[in-house]
DNA sequence: GCCAACGTTGGC
DNA sequence: GCCAACGTTGGC
């Protein structure tokens, strides 16, 4: 089993809308390093959820991979705004999957509480410069922020 | 609002 | 195929 980040900004997607939702197809990507961390995704695979931008930002929680990752079918749709005059249904170039939710943690943990776990230092999210939206976590990152989340409440 | 970092586009 | 210009991301 692997483990991935996710970042969402609150007023667009956040995890209590997936809450809500229960399971969300993670669509409208449009980076090809994203795309194909999303294509790697396994079913059974944990998510952390990040929340970008918005304040409080940091992580807020897990989701998990539900259905590994088909076509986004915003793609093919020109009033989309994440329509793709290149993309067809033949030769589709984004495939998403679907995330179900997991749980939200008792309070977010920020960049900087990331920073100061153990094991994170080589985070994705937190390297100079990362925009990625969809990053991989190793096992040891994954569980500093699985004992940091469970020592908070 | 600023701006560093990065990805994409397009002229050549 | 290079690379300058431009647009976007995202923390602060």
């Amino acid at each position: 089993m692997a483990y991935w980040l996710v970042k969402s900004e609150s007023n667009s997607y956040s995890i209590n809308d997936l809450e809500k939702d229960k399971v969300t197809h993670w669509n409208g990507v449009r980076n090809y390093q994203a795309r194909n961390y999303l294509r790697s995704m396994k079913n059974g695979d944990l998510v952390i959820y990040y929340h970008s931008v918005v304040d409080p930002i940091g992580i807020v929680g897990l989701a998990r991979v539900v259905k590994e990752a088909y076509p986004d079918p915003s793609q093919f749709d020109a009033k989309s705004e994440y329509f793709d005059p290149k993309a067809t249904k033949e030769n589709p170039r984004w495939f998403n999957p679907d995330l179900e939710f997991v749980e939200i943690f008792e309070s977010i943990l920020s960049l900087n509480d990331v920073r100061s776990l153990k094991n994170t230092d080589k985070m994705v999210l937190l390297q100079r410069g990362s925009r990625l939206s969809v990053q991989p976590v190793t096992t040891t990152e994954f569980q500093s922020i699985r004992k940091a989340a469970d020592s908070r409440d």
